[in-house]
RNA sequence: CGGGGCGUGGCGCAGUUUGGUUAGCGCGUUAGACUGGGGGUCUAAAGGCCGCCGGUUCGAGUCCGGCCGCCCCGACCA
């Protein structure tokens, strides 16, 4: 293949517009264009990369035993109804009306769909267990796309669905989803960790997240400095404080005034505290009733943890009418002593280890100082309901501590269980004739974001080194003098090359040399031979890796060989 | 959705504060010449509803109003 026959319109100037590396390069080096915001085409180049990266994800399925089909994009609203997700999922998705004003939406995901299909045929437990995938365009109405394909607004995904008939049999085909992913990352090169996460909008337990450690990521990952505990920022746990010692005196409770001290700053400016004396009280409502969340004043409450406590399906701060309604009290002077009993009072591990604390007194510009617990207010419940933070102890091991880093999330696992089977009504007959819903698990892997994630872990100052499993052809020869005696050489190079297995080009350009060592450095083959003066006068080829610019130079007979040799270590 | 920034040939930018001939520069493109191992040089040329709509004015890229788009920070979140 010659370069002049493809379409690779790389761009010397970079785009003001891209901020991340990965975005930039596949923006220059010709594999991507932007439609509009978080909406991209993929041009030759990109494409192949999808390609390859779909393909390993592909084999990687079919070597589990997943069985691909495929759906559509457009989404009946109706089969979202069923299922309340029209309603509840977040962020909503882009919804449309046909001509005939019925709802659809792209799909952001496909439980409904995947479901609904497998109810149609499914009547027996001996059909079972089955896992469908499918790799396709996914849809997101991203309040703010940005970073590129990292964060798009139509993206590429594999999504695979699993139909079992019981826990045991789901736990076997999640396991096998599991291995295939930890086989697809291998080869692609790509680090992951792999994190506790939560299910979010989609439901389910049991979930994990495969993440690429990248400062550039959007994700806050929490590791143990000991052990490999690993979670995301939304469910890593926080260790239970050990408890202080009773006091034995305990101050007496007083009222103090606090104008328009509403916020935790405020309040401790005036009274010369610091935050961890404090305890903020914060109103939710779930489920149409009533919760009062307690935290430590320096701390942040983690709504999913609470909503996981509570059990809650629908959870959301009160606003201020409520919060009035309920304490008495403008928001800002929320506190435990004296809520009213039916408001359910849940507090935050870090409060059982304090003493002599300040909290709202329910009553406007007042707080009370030196409370206890017990002596003040009762406190039924205790649980985690607070963000990690760095450096807390690890929930894992003994000595651990926590630190966060950045990540991309890549991938996710997670079990289901039966809420889409029966909502949509996916059930079989079991061994004895008996009506049964089926078990399901969910799995993704985000293909086009794997695509800049590769660039973000494997590019230099000069461009892309792809790893040769996902470059979009292994290796380019640059012909450096397009006179027909080295030209006829680079083509039986090629041909060669693409004899042993090889993808290769020919950079046949009517090019100064130094544009297409850039080029070549930019896009990133793994491979680069030159053919110019040196073939000329003694016969040799360079063949030179991108990776680590580790270069042989032989005879044109033994090019194969080397470059079978340095592939050996792309 | 809040805060900030930007929108001028394909790309990167200047010009807008203080309205006034023909809107510039670099890169890229086209033609030719020289050149030929890390984005080379010279010559000539093409290419612009200055984001859109409206207003002020004798006159608007420049001032005013509205809208649209893009980027960044935040909020939200798989």
């Amino acid at each position: 293949m010659k370069v002049t026959d493809l379409y690779i319109p790389t761009l010397r100037e970079v785009p003001a517009d891209a901020r991340l590396v990965s975005h930039r390069l596949l923006l220059r080096g010709g594999f991507i264009r932007m439609v509009c915001a978080g909406v991209f085409s993929y041009l030759p180049l990109g494409l192949r990369v999808l390609r390859k990266i779909e393909n390993i994800v592909r084999e990687e399925m079919n070597r589990a035993g997943a069985i691909e089909v495929l759906l559509p994009a457009l989404s009946p609203g109706d089969l979202w109804k069923q299922t309340g997700r029209w309603w509840s999922f977040q962020p909503p998705p882009l919804k449309l009306k046909d001509g005939a004003g019925r709802d659809f939406l792209l799909g952001p995901t496909h439980e409904e769909i995947m479901t609904d299909l497998a109810a149609q045929d499914l009547r027996s437990y001996r059909q079972l267990p089955f896992t469908l995938y499918q790799i396709q365009a996914k849809f997101r109405d991203e309040l703010r796309p940005r970073g590129g394909l990292i964060r798009a607004r139509e993206f590429i995904m594999k999504d695979a669905y699993s139909f079992d008939a019981d826990r045991a049999s789901l736990d076997r085909s999640y396991q096998a989803m599991y291995d295939g992913y930890v086989r697809i990352f291998e080869r692609l090169s790509l680090p992951t960790v792999i994190c506790e996460a939560s299910a979010g909008s989609m439901g389910g337990h049991d979930t994990k997240e495969f993440m690429l450690v990248c400062d550039e990521g959007e994700d806050t990952l929490f590791l143990c400095d000991k052990c490999d505990y690993t979670a995301n920022a939304e469910c890593a746990q926080s260790h239970r404080p050990e408890p202080t010692h009773v006091k034995d005196q305990l101050g007496e409770r007083d009222l103090v005034e606090t104008p328009n001290a509403r916020t935790v700053e405020e309040v401790c400016e005036l009274l010369g505290a610091t935050p961890d004396q404090l305890v903020k009280t914060l109103l939710f409502v779930a489920d149409g009733k009533y919760v009062a969340a307690l935290i430590r004043g320096d701390r942040e409450l983690n709504e999913t943890k609470l909503a996981g406590h509570l059990a809650a399906t629908e959870l959301r701060m009160a606003n201020e009418s409520e919060i009035e309604e309920v304490t008495g009290a403008p928001l800002g002077f929320t506190g435990p002593v004296g809520l009213p009993t039916h408001v359910r009072i849940v507090a935050d591990h870090d409060i059982a280890a304090m003493h002599d604390f300040v909290v709202g007194a329910n009553q406007a510009d007042a707080h009370f100082v030196a409370v206890d617990v017990g002596q003040d207010f009762e406190v039924a419940e205790y649980a985690d309901i607070r963000i990690a933070m760095e450096g807390d102890p690890c929930p894992r091991c003994e000595d651990g501590l926590l630190m966060t880093k950045r990540g991309i999330e890549l991938a996710h696992v997670f079990k289901l269980g039966q809420k889409y089977a029966e909502d949509l009504g996916c059930v079989f007959a079991d061994e004895e004739g008996k009506e049964v819903v089926t078990t399901m698990g969910c799995y993704g892997v985000g293909v086009s974001r794997i695509m800049s994630a590769l660039v973000e872990q494997y590019a230099d100052e000069n461009g892309i080194r792809w790893p040769l499993a996902a470059a979009p052809y292994e290796a380019t020869i640059l012909l450096l003098d397009n006179e027909p005696d080295l030209a006829a050489i680079a083509d039986r190079l090629c041909a060669d090359l693409v004899a042993a297995g090889f993808e290769a080009v020919i950079d046949d350009r009517d090019e100064r040399p130094g544009v297409k060592f850039k080029d070549a450095d930019l896009v990133g083959y793994p491979l680069r031979l030159v053919i110019g003066k040196r073939t000329k006068g003694e016969g040799t080829v360079e063949v030179r890796r991108r990776k680590d610019q580790e270069e042989r130079v032989v005879p044109v007979a033994e090019v194969v060989a080397a470059a079978r040799e340095l592939a050996a270590g792309a």
